[in-house]
DNA sequence: GAGTGGTCTAGACCACACG
DNA sequence: GTGTGGTCTAGACCACTCA
C-alpha cells in the first residue's frame, strides 16, 4: 500500500537493479570510468553481493560494463564493429586486416568440422591459429582447418614451425582464390585456450563464426573464429560499418 | 600430495564440472532426456547447488541443455540453423518464411535506430512487431522501424489494429523492393517484452540482428530482430544451411 | 500439493593486479 | 600488502508446471 506499484509482475531484484544501474551508467558515468567496488555497491543498494553480481553480469553481457579481476569494474566503450563478411569475398588478407598468425600444426578435425570438409572423421588436417587485433585489442581467435589435399605444395615448403610456417600456409590458401559462400554465427563459451588469447576467463561468452571456404565447388577449408561477445559487433555485407557511430568527438575513452 | 596433478593451472570447480557433464551428455544421454534435478546432481558431485548451477548455465549457453522452471533440465537438440541473409536479398516473404505479424504501432525510435534511419532523434515512426516460428517454436522476435515517409500510402489504408494492420504495413514494404546491404550481429539479453514472446525469462541471452533496409540508396527501414541464442545458429549466405546436419536418422527428439 | 528451476542471502576464501 | 573481482558454500524462500 502506498507504494506506487504499476507493474502487475514484480520484476526480480537483480533485474530491477540492472535497470537502475543501466540508467545510472547513461546519466552519471563516462566511458572508462571505474565503478565503486562490488561490496560497496551491494551495500549501497541493500542487496547481497551475489545479487548485485547478477545484475553486473547482465550489463557485462550487454557490453555495457567491463570487469577485470584485481582491477575493478569500468564502463565499457561502445562495441567495435568488426567486418566479418565483405561483398568482395576475398580471403582476408594477411595485413590489410589485422590478423596475426600464431602457429601451425596438424590435428584430427572435430566431427562437426570434418562433416563440412567432407573428409573422414578422424582424418588429420592442417590447422592454423591466428588472432585478430582491432584497436590494439585481441577481438578474435581463429582456428582454420585445411585438408592436405587443399595445399599439396605445402610439403615442399621448408619453414620453421610457429608464426612463419603459419604464414606460409596462409599464403598457399590465398593463392587458391577462395570463396566464402556460407557463414554461421552462434553463441558459445570460450575454451580455456581461446580465453587466454582473448584475455578473458574460460567460459566467457563468445560469438562463434564458422566459415566454409570453397574453391571450384569443393570445400577447401573451414575456419572457426571465436569473437569476444562483450566487445564485438559483427557486421556483414556492404561497407562493414553499420556503425552505431558516436558523435564526432569522444572517440577516446577516459584513461 | 599424491594426487595426480598434471595441470599447472587447477581449473575451477564449476568449469571442471561443466566438462564432466558435457562428456556425460555425449555418452550417456539422448536428446530430450531429462537430467536428475539440481539438488540431486549437486549432492552426487559433492558441490553446492550454486556451483552446479554455474556449470549448467555454461552448458545452457552452449546450447547443450534446456532448463525450464517447474519442469526440469533436458538435453537440448542441436541448434537449428536459421537463414538470416539469403543471396537473393528479398524482403522476407510473409509466408515463405515463418514470420508471423503481431501488431503495429508508432513510437519514437531509439537513438541508435534513429541514427540509422537518418531521422530526427525523437521522431515518431511506424513499428511492426512480428515473431519467427521454426519447427513450431518461436525463435525470434523482431521490431521493424519504418518512417512514415517510406510508406506514404499507408495512411490511406483502413485496417483494424493488430495483426491485420501489421500485415498491411508489411505489404507496403514488400512493394518497395527493399535491399538489405548491411547487417550486424551482437549479443544481448532479452528484454521482458521479447522474453515473453520467446518463452524465456528476461535476461536470457539473445543474438540481436540489426538490418538496414535500403531502397534507391535511402534507408527505408531498420529492423532489430532478437534470436534465442540457446536454440539458434544464424546462417548467412548461400544455401542458408551450413548444416551441422545430423546423420539421416534421429531428427526427432525423445518425447 | 509435490517437485522443479529461479532468486536471494551472508558469509568465506581464492586469484590476480598494482603500488 | 591491499584491494579487486571470481569462486564456493549451505542454507531459505519464491514462481512455475503438472498430475
Amino acid at each position: 500500500m502506498g507504494t506506487t506499484q504499476l507493474q502487475t509482475v514484480p520484476e526480480s531484484k537483480y533485474w530491477h537493479l540492472r535497470t537502475v544501474l543501466a540508467e545510472a551508467l547513461d546519466s552519471d558515468f563516462a566511458v572508462g570510468e571505474v565503478l565503486p567496488n562490488e561490496r560497496e555497491l551491494a551495500a549501497r543498494f541493500g542487496v547481497a553481493r551475489a545479487t548485485l553480481r547478477q545484475a553486473l553480469e547482465q550489463l557485462e553481457l550487454e557490453g555495457r560494463l567491463q570487469r577485470r579481476r584485481g582491477v575493478g569494474t569500468t564502463v565499457a566503450p561502445p562495441r567495435v564493429g568488426v567486418a566479418v563478411s565483405t561483398p568482395r569475398d576475398e580471403w582476408p588478407g594477411a595485413d590489410e586486416e589485422a590478423w596475426q598468425p600464431l602457429d601451425h600444426g596438424t590435428a584430427a578435425a572435430p566431427a562437426a568440422v570434418a562433416r563440412l570438409l567432407e573428409t573422414g572423421e578422424g582424418e588429420e588436417v592442417h590447422t592454423v591459429r591466428r588472432i585478430r587485433i582491432t584497436n590494439g585489442q585481441s577481438v578474435a581467435a581463429e582456428l582454420i582447418y585445411v585438408p592436405s589435399s587443399s595445399v599439396p605444395e605445402l610439403s615442399a615448403i621448408e619453414a620453421p614451425s610457429g608464426p612463419a610456417r603459419a604464414r606460409a600456409v596462409l599464403r598457399e590458401l590465398q593463392r587458391l582464390a577462395l570463396d566464402a559462400p556460407e557463414r554461421a554465427v552462434e553463441l558459445g563459451s570460450a575454451r580455456a585456450e581461446d580465453a587466454k588469447e582473448l584475455d578473458r576467463l574460460p567460459g566467457a561468452p563468445v560469438l562463434v563464426v564458422t566459415t566454409r571456404y570453397v574453391v571450384a565447388g569443393r570445400t577447401a577449408a573451414v575456419s572457426v573464429a571465436t569473437y569476444r561477445a562483450d566487445t564485438c559487433r559483427l557486421t556483414f555485407g556492404d561497407s562493414g560499418d553499420l556503425e552505431i557511430s558516436e558523435a564526432p568527438e569522444e572517440t577516446r575513452q577516459a584513461s
